[in-house]
RNA sequence: GACCCCGUCGUUCAGUGGUUAGGACACCGGGUUUUCAUCCCGGCAACGGGGGUUCGACUCCCCUCGGGGUUACCA
C-alpha cells in the first residue's frame, strides 16, 4: 500500500480565514495520526490577488498553531510549463477544444440554458471555416474541457459515495484566452505531480470534485481520494465571512487567544472524539482524531465557547508561559520595561499565578494595572458600596496595624487583619472591601491577602493613605 | 431556478429500532470564597412536518419544509 500523501493549498489573496486554518488542522492531524505525508501548495496564480503580505500571514499562521508540513512549500506559479503541458494533451485528444464565445454571446446563451433548465452548450464542434472567420475577426479563445456524458461518481472519505450527473456541469474552462491555466486545471495537474492520494477539503469544494476527476480520467492519471468536511458557519447560519466579525487567525491572536485554543477549537469545529472530551492538548489530538469523527453538519463559530476553551487552556499552560505571554502586553502598556525583566521575573511570576485562574484571554491583561501603578481613580459603585462613615476611622486603625508589621507575607497580612476585625467586634470584610478598592481601584481581583504580599507593604500603605485622602 | 450538501436543546457534540433522549458552551438559580474568577450542586431547553416499514421509531425509506453551498476566462 503505497503511503498516503496530503496537501493543504491555501490561495495567498488576503488573510488566514479560520476556514482555510482547520482544513490545514485537518489535514495535519490527519497526517501526524495516520503517518503520512502533508505537502504545501501555494495557490499563487491569481496574479491580480495575489500579495507577499497574505503569503507571509499564512505561513505565520500555520506556524503559530504549530501546523507543519513535510518538504518545502511548492508554488503553483511554477509548474506553468506542466499546467500547459496538459492543456495540450488534452486539446490533442479531443477531451478539451477552443471555444471562441464572446462574454456577450455567452450571456444570451445563459439565459437560454436558465430558460431551458439545462447547462449552457457551448459550440464544441466548430468548422475549419467558422474557427478561420474567428481568427480573421481577432476573437479571444479559451480552452474548454469536453465534459463527457454519464456520472462523475466517488466515494467521499468522509460523505460516502458521491454522484454527480455530467450534464450539470458545463463544459467549463482550462486555459484563459492568454494561456494562462484555471484553478481546477493547475489543481488536478499540481496534485498528480506531486503524488496526492488523499484531498481533504471544505464542503465548499464539492462541486469541484467531478470536475476534477474528469480532468484526471482524460488525462489518463490515477484519481486521488476526496474527503469533504463541512463548512463554518456564522452566527445567522451562512458562510462565516467578515461581516460575522473575526474571520482570521491573526485577528484571533491578537485578540489575546492561545495557539493550542484554535488548535483545540478548530478541530471541534467538524470533528468530534466521540466520547465527551472537548479540552485537547496537540498531542491527544494527534492521537485521537479519526476520520470517522469527521462530520457532515455544518457548524457554527461559536465565539462564547472559543472563550471558555482559551480560559480551559491558559488555566493549563505553565506559569512561567503565562508570565511569558504578559510580559510582551505589560511592556506594551508602559507597565514595565524589558530592562525590568529578568530582575522582576519572581514578582512577575508571582503576579501572573493570581492572574492565571481568571484570565478568559491574554488580552484580559490588559486590565491589571493595578499590580504596577497606583489606581487613578476609585470605582463609584464599589466606593458607595464600601465606604461607610465609619470607614476612615478603620482603615486608619488598619493603616497602623499594617505599618507595624515586620514581615509582609500572606499569612501576617492576613493574620493581622483578622486579627483588627475581630478587637473591632466586626466582619473582616468591613476592613477587605475599602482595602481592595485603595489598592485596586476596582471591587474585584484577586484574594486581597495574597495580592497585599505581592504588592509589597511600601506600595500598600502608600495606597491606603491616599484612598483615605481621597475618600475621606 | 438547477444541482448538491445538511436537519437532535439558543449553539455544539453523543445517541445508530426499545433511553426518564445524555454531555459541553451560553443562560438562570444555589453553595464555597473577602470581591471577581475558579470549583461544586441544581435548573431551563431539542429529535422541523407528514406519510410509510416495524410489535416498537430520533434512529430505516419516501415526500415535504427549512437552512446552507455551488452554479466565473477567482481560487
Amino acid at each position: 500500500m503505497p503511503d498516503t500523501i496530503l496537501r493543504f493549498a491555501p490561495s495567498p489573496t488576503g488573510g488566514f480565514h479560520v476556514g482555510n486554518a482547520r482544513t490545514a488542522l485537518f489535514n495535519y492531524l490527519y497526517a501526524k495520526h495516520y503517518g503520512a505525508t502533508l505537502l504545501l501548495r501555494v495557490e499563487d496564480t491569481d496574479r491580480a490577488r495575489y500579495t507577499d503580505d497574505s503569503l507571509k500571514t499564512i505561513l505565520d499562521g500555520l506556524s503559530w498553531l504549530g501546523i507543519a508540513s513535510d518538504g518545502e512549500p511548492v508554488f503553483q506559479s511554477q509548474n506553468e510549463e506542466a499546467h500547459k503541458k496538459a492543456v495540450e494533451q488534452l486539446l490533442a485528444s479531443g477531451n478539451a477544444y477552443y471555444a471562441y464565445e464572446t462574454p456577450e454571446e455567452i450571456d444570451v446563451m445563459r439565459k437560454e440554458a436558465l430558460a431551458a433548465k439545462r447547462r449552457v452548450h457551448y459550440n464544441r464542434e466548430l468548422t475549419a471555416e467558422q474557427v478561420a472567420a474567428f481568427e480573421a475577426e481577432g476573437r479571444a479563445k479559451v480552452v474548454r474541457f469536453r465534459v463527457p456524458d454519464g456520472d462523475t461518481v466517488w466515494t467521499d472519505k468522509i460523505r460516502g459515495v458521491q454522484r454527480w450527473g455530467n450534464v450539470e456541469i458545463e463544459d467549463f474552462v482550462v486555459a484563459r484566452s492568454d494561456g494562462s491555466p484555471v484553478y481546477n486545471l493547475a489543481v488536478a495537474v499540481d496534485d498528480h505531480n506531486m503524488g496526492v492520494t488523499l484531498v481533504l477539503r471544505g464542503a465548499d469544494h464539492l462541486s469541484n470534485t467531478p470536475k476534477q476527476i474528469m480532468l484526471f480520467d482524460a488525462l489518463g492519471w490515477d484519481v486521488p481520494e476526496y474527503g469533504h468536511s463541512t463548512l463554518i458557519l456564522g452566527n445567522d447560519g451562512s458562510k462565516l465571512s467578515k461581516r460575522h466579525g473575526a474571520t482570521t487567525v491573526t485577528e484571533y491572536q491578537e485578540q489575546g487567544f492561545l495557539p493550542e485554543t484554535l488548535f483545540n477549537f478548530l478541530a471541534l469545529l467538524g470533528w468530534s472524539s466521540g466520547d465527551e472530551r472537548e479540552v485537547f492538548s496537540h498531542d491527544e489530538l494527534v492521537e485521537t482524531f479519526s476520520l470517522e469523527g469527521m462530520h457532515t453538519r455544518d457548524t457554527v463559530f461559536d465565539l462564547k465557547k472559543l472563550t471558555w476553551l482559551n480560559g480551559e487552556q491558559v488555566r493549563l499552560r505553565p506559569v512561567d508561559q503565562i508570565v511569558e505571554d504578559a510580559i510582551p502586553i505589560w511592556v506594551s502598556e508602559g507597565w514595565i520595561s524589558e530592562g525590568d525583566v529578568d530582575g522582576r521575573r519572581e514578582e512577575l511570576t508571582q503576579i501572573a499565578t493570581l492572574l492565571q485562574p481568571r484570565l478568559n484571554t491574554l488580552d484580559d491583561l490588559r486590565k491589571t494595572g493595578y499590580f504596577f501603578n497606583e489606581p487613578e481613580n476609585y470605582d463609584e459603585k464599589a466606593l458607595k458600596k464600601h465606604w461607610k462613615t465609619d470607614t476612615p476611622e478603620r482603615l486608619a486603625a488598619y493603616i497602623d496595624r499594617l505599618e507595624a508589621l515586620d514581615s509582609f507575607a500572606e499569612e501576617d497580612v492576613e493574620g493581622v487583619t483578622r486579627t483588627l476585625a475581630g478587637e473591632l467586634n466586626m466582619s473582616a470584610s468591613k476592613l477587605i472591601h475599602p482595602t481592595r478598592l485603595g489598592l485596586c481601584g476596582v471591587g474585584f481581583g484577586p484574594g486581597l491577602f495574597e495580592l497585599m504580599a505581592v504588592l509589597g507593604q511600601e506600595t500598600c500603605l502608600r495606597r491606603l493613605k491616599k484612598l483615605l485622602e481621597v475618600a475621606g
